[in-house]
RNA sequence: GGCCCCAUCGUCUAGCGGUCUAGGACAUCGGCCUUUCACGCCGACGACACGGGUUCGAGUCCCGUUGGGGUCGCCA
């Protein structure tokens, strides 16, 4: 079997959505599981909307994804005189036509065709008129007027498209240029392709492409039409992966969720990038489509932190606390923050809430009103100014360390840890919840564990 | 409206004729754990759209109905 070559067609009107981001991802992954090959070309034969802007967005988006491309990036509009010598070769077989119509006419036929309850059809009236050279015309592709054109797709099964019902499409505008059902069929077989996976909104087009491969004597590649993703509101159908970059996901987080959205393996809800890669199948793609879930997305992500080395929760964690203003390097003691706060965040933006307080200077350290006023209360404090004397002469700073002299100053003081933990808390981190309170210590470190507990008993 | 595709818990899904009184995950609701919030663990709730066939036997195959989606551009 000849290797697999796939690729990935955006046009460069906007940013990569989630949809994008999947049709890019079953690509990348169907190249990377059989060792084939995965392509970028950018479809820009629409000069009206296209903007290099978008086009690089969407490299970099892609690349944030982990979705690398093989080849140079073929971009359409530079494959131009290919285009026009392809349409050139239509002409000598007679396989187009030259169609006069004008809109008035054409929504005549489509208002009719309504009317009559019938296919909205182009009805092939110019085909055979005579040369009119003072009228602009278009180039319209002949469809078989019998038979059915049949594929069978990969991920839908079976396609069957009876020939009556494929127009003759247009395939150059009165301008000469060459349109989007055409050029797609001559990239592709130009640059190799032998899958073609997209979404569902070119079912349609796929017997008017196979029809031109075929006239062009060119060899069909196989098709594979994923589902759409149903659900984006209008705000989610707009947001760009880079949105999610910036909720604090992490990129195997976002392919994990969107993978699963339409393909499974089994039972199994969790995978690293790797198993993707090895899992994959096209024979596993859901027929049926599918609604987004946020929920279920946070969730993964969360699974996917716990993953994370603390090490790397530091690197991923430190540009979002450089975001909110919080000085803090990519370094061990943000890895030992990151670990104690670990479990409780489901993205990075949270994660860098909840160790935020580790970097603050003691003093500058706010309290929540509401925690501040049922725990700084009187006595509580002078129990806190207690504590912090007794922990600033505990020789070894180590969790042990640190939970036995807590619970030796509780007997001491005759009181129930409970009596002291949330006030303590409040003093460490401002807030009635946080980490652990030995691990949090030994993070926060003496000098500091010492000083916001001297400094709450004053509050 | 024509054509095409699809149809299992609220959502994502497992299921590829008998092992299904339908399994897992998110969410929801209980409980356990516990110095908080979480994590984790245990449990509850909850679905084969409907109607006909085929078959000894159907969530699984066929047909119809209903519902959803796509498409019908001198966009891609």
């Amino acid at each position: 079997m000849t290797q697999v070559r796939v690729r990935f067609a955006p046009s460069p009107t906007g940013v990569l959505h989630l949809g994008g981001a999947r049709t890019a991802l079953f690509n990348w992954l169907w190249a990377r599981h059989t060792g084939g090959k995965f392509l970028l070309r950018i479809e820009d034969t629409d000069r009206e909307r296209s903007t290099e802007e978008s086009a690089r967005a969407i490299a970099d988006e892609l690349r944030w994804l982990g979705l690398d491309w093989d080849e140079d990036p073929v971009i359409q509009s530079s494959r131009l005189p290919e285009h026009i010598a392809a349409l050139e070769k239509l002409i000598q077989q007679g396989r187009v036509y030259k169609c006069y119509c004008t809109p008035q006419e054409r929504e005549a036929m489509r208002e009719q065709a309504l009317a009559e309850k019938r296919t909205v059809l182009y009805d092939g009236r110019c085909d055979g008129k005579p040369d009119d050279p003072t009228q602009p015309f278009v180039w319209r592709f002949r469809m078989p007027r019998s038979g059915e054109t049949v594929f069978d797709d990969l991920v839908m099964g079976r396609v069957v498209t009876p020939n009556a019902e494929i127009e003759d499409i247009v395939i150059a505008r009165s301008d000469g240029s060459p349109l989007y059902n055409f050029v797609v069929v001559i990239d592709d077989a130009f640059m190799g392709i032998t899958h073609v996976i997209r979404g569902k909104d070119h079912l349609t087009n796929t017997p008017k492409q196979i029809q031109i491969y075929q006239a062009l004597g060119l060899s069909v590649p196989q098709f594979g039409h994923l589902p759409l993703i149903l659900g984006l509101s209008k705000r989610l159908r707009s947001a760009g992966i880079g949105a999610y970059q910036e909720q604090g996901y992490l990129r195997d987080a976002v392919n994990n969720y969107i993978a699963r959205l339409g393909w499974s393996h089994g039972d199994k809800e969790i995978f690293s990038q790797a198993e993707l890669v090895e899992l994959f199948d096209l024979a596993n793609v859901n027929r049926s489509e599918g609604a987004l879930n946020l929920e279920k997305m946070e969730w993964i992500n969360q699974q996917h932190l716990q993953a994370c080395t603390k090490e790397r929760l530091a690197e991923l964690t430190q540009p979002f606390l450089a975001q909110k203003g919080v000085e803090a390097r990519a370094d061990a003691r943000l890895a030992a923050a990151c670990e104690t706060r670990r479990t409780k965040c489901r993205t990075l933006v949270e994660m860098a809430d909840s160790v935020a307080f580790y970097f603050v200077a003691d003093e500058a350290l706010t309290y929540e009103e509401a925690a501040a006023a049922k725990h700084l209360v009187p006595r509580v404090r002078e129990l806190l100014a207690g504590l912090g004397q007794a922990l600033s002469s505990v020789p070894d700073w180590s969790e042990p360390a640190l939970q036995a002299a807590v619970s030796g100053y509780c007997d001491l003081a005759g009181i129930k840890l409970k009596e002291i933990a949330q006030p303590a808390r409040v003093a460490f981190t401002g807030s009635e919840t946080g980490p652990g309170l030995y691990e949090m210590m030994v993070v926060l470190g003496k000098t500091s564990t010492v000083a916001r507990l001297e400094r709450a008993s004053r509050a």
